[in-house]
DNA sequence: TATACATATGATTATGTGTTCATGTATTAA
DNA sequence: TTAATACATGAACACATAATCATATGTATA
């Protein structure tokens, strides 16, 4: 309990407007996707072609097992879609997904998650 | 090496095209301070109202040193700035930044860094 | 079918991150 | 000046995450 100073209305009223654990957990995690140099550097590179998992390999010079486990977390967050063709599989931008993500990332998520977040600032 | 095909042109572009590391890790860093679901309610919290240390502690149920402790990497990246009145340090959104990083987020970062980012597409 | 190639995935390990605890600093008031 | 309040910060710990290694799955080809 705070005794700087008496807020309690204050307080009440911005932790009825706040959105719930789930929603906040689930604006952060999307964010999270992004807070990694590797994937960020794959999205760069499936910016400019579709490309596969050898060749992200090559291209970040490390192992294709790496670039697996991270592919599978950008797949989770719909940010890259696959498409084999025979034993290669294909990966590029799931360009619906990105945009809006990339787009709408925070006011989206943050307005969605029930906040009274200020869209024409944006 | 990868054997799947001959793509050397391909990958030599796109990897001279790439941000140097410095940058991406730079732009994965920006992004860690969104996934953090105390951080976001944090911003949440202050884009209704000021507040000093106390009140978000109380109002997020968690210690004033955790608070403390997540306002330090708000102001790091400077989404945040302090305000000193008597004992209390009350903390705002900076709006300046938060409205530049939220917007512009990715595509200023992804951009500046060097990337043929489509700026349109957003 | 057997073999090789491309990719995926579970386990392990190293490193990073968030919270807590203890303590330090700054400000106010007695 | 001393005590109390508000906040910051370093250390320790628990947990998450990313890379690696080993291995499994899926596909093409001999």
């Amino acid at each position: 309990m705070s005794n700087c100073c008496d807020a309690a209305d204050l307080i009440g009223s911005i932790e009825k407007a706040m959105p719930d654990d789930d929603a906040l957990i689930s604006v952060a995690e999307n964010f999270k996707v992004f807070g990694d140099s590797t994937r960020i550097k794959i999205i760069f590179a499936l910016e400019q072609a579709e490309l596969c998992v050898s060749h992200l390999s090559e291209l970040m010079k490390m192992n294709q097992s790496a670039i697996s486990h991270q592919l599978r977390i950008l797949r989770a967050a719909k940010l890259v879609k696959p498409r084999r063709d025979g034993k290669n599989i294909y990966y590029s931008l799931d360009d619906e997904h990105i945009s809006s993500i990339i787009r709408l990332g925070l006011e989206h998520a943050l307005e969605a998650a029930g906040s009274n977040y200020n869209e024409e600032a944006l």
